[in-house]
DNA sequence: GGTCAATAGATTTTCGAAAATCTGATTGCT
DNA sequence: AGCAATCAGATTTTCGAAAATCTATTGACC
């Protein structure tokens, strides 16, 4: 198994924190692949800890859908699938377009100041460092981008919910092989967005919001097709899991 | 300490289970109480089980936000306030909006049979057995029917996040005594909603159902402002010090 | 050969003790 | 008195062993 992030102790952060967020990160980033086994004994070699605190680890990302347990058979990563893709990326859209228009009748001088600023450092990372792979420091600014987009929103429970849906979308994005599509004009992509979000364009912002998902749905869409061994996972685990032990670790 | 259900043991049901099911329903119901401290000693006590299925099922509602985790200071019931019971409704207005209109759009003939079905039912159930307490078999059929009505919607995803948040308000209505206010046509208002839905009528289905929660969220705001002590966090004027010190500077 | 029960090994689940951390009170110093 | 450091009790957090459960295989029987 791949070796994963280094330990990095914070001060009075709390083991199954830690190990929480490395599981999760692994699974979005696809370290850990969709609908693979997770043994408590591999995993607690893995992030060298108990039995519990990785326990409490995996039942938080089981509330959140990024595991599922099935009782006394354990915990495997979520899988994936051509119709959960969709049902994510519509309602991706359909969340991001209420966070949206509230931040853009709400936003203040505050808004748009961190609004630029996190467009500006997104526009300066560049997305690839290796051609086959996103740039992790790219990936973070993207999720501060379209976290600024919608910031001025007053409802903590929708902005929780949209950033539990990026994670997902990440997760897709992440499996799709993203260099060997023709690459996208990303920078031009989210300026206009802001453009239209500064301008208080709430039609335009939200149009452009939802092309720019689709956009990335088609993508991602288009290269699961290739990979038939992931969009089949939910209708027949059982033959899945051969699959996925066969696939180059 | 109130005590609680039996255990009423299902078979292969595993233990965290069973009891993340137990702490749910007494937060949801308020036997424990807004912000109350939930010590794991006073926990295995009352639902006889060891400290890893409690800490199991409490780190899953710490996800889902039914109650919050302060690292090594251990758990305690999501605090209640008006301005989170403002978000939760009008959040709620806005998710119901999406999943009743697509429930309209797709729903064939079983949608609509169950939908009467479940009406049907609800209207059959008295609110009140006990004049100042909401019937448990009420809420039930209250749960099932609005679950009914939205049904049809194709996204498991708009889905759940409907069933959470319902769950959420579920709560705020256990804590307003009921029974004070007037008494709502209940009946009449969700054949309303109901009749609009099964006509196809959009427009008019989603207002009704905006006006349903609306008049919900009045009634408990009213009530929430002739109890203090809730209105900002604490469970009781007992803990009032306690939440006092718990804030966020 | 095929079906079913028994069994052994692997894995999950649960438990309670031990370690780490927090809280509140007390002590000693300026 | 005011304030910081210290300490004891309470609580959370973590650990690994023990119990419960599942899975795959073997062997008996039809």
């Amino acid at each position: 198994m791949e070796q994963t992030l280094p330990p990095t102790p914070i001060a009075g952060e709390t083991l199954h924190a830690r190990v929480l967020a490395q599981i999760r990160t692994d699974i979005v980033e696809c370290r850990l692949m969709p609908n693979e086994r997770l043994t408590l004994e591999a995993l607690r070699e893995r992030y060298g800890a108990g039995f519990s605190p990785i326990r409490e680890a995996l039942m938080r990302l089981a509330a959140e859908g990024m595991v599922c347990l099935e009782q006394n058979k354990g915990f495997r990563v979520a899988a994936v699938s051509r119709a959960s893709l969709f049902d994510l990326m519509r309602s991706r859209i359909e969340i991001e377009s209420i966070t949206l228009r509230r931040a853009i009748e709400n936003g203040g001088v505050g808004w748009e100041a961190d609004l630029l600023a996190a467009f500006h450092r997104l526009s300066k990372q560049s997305k690839h460092v290796h051609p086959d792979r996103l740039s992790t420091e790219w990936s973070k600014e993207h999720r501060t981008f379209h976290r600024a987009l919608v910031a001025a929103c007053d409802s903590p429970i929708m902005l929780s919910i949209q950033e539990s849906l990026f994670d997902k979308a990440e997760r897709y994005v992440a499996l799709s092989i993203v260099s060997k599509s023709p690459s996208r004009n990303d920078v031009a992509e989210h300026e206009q967005i802001m453009r239209a979000a500064l301008a208080g364009n709430v039609g335009r912002a939200l149009s452009l919001n939802c092309e720019h998902i689709e956009r990335t749905l088609n993508k991602v869409a288009k290269s699961l097709e290739n990979h038939p061994e992931f969009s089949e996972f939910a209708a027949s685990p059982a033959r899945a899991r051969e699959a996925l032990v066969a696939l180059p670790g």
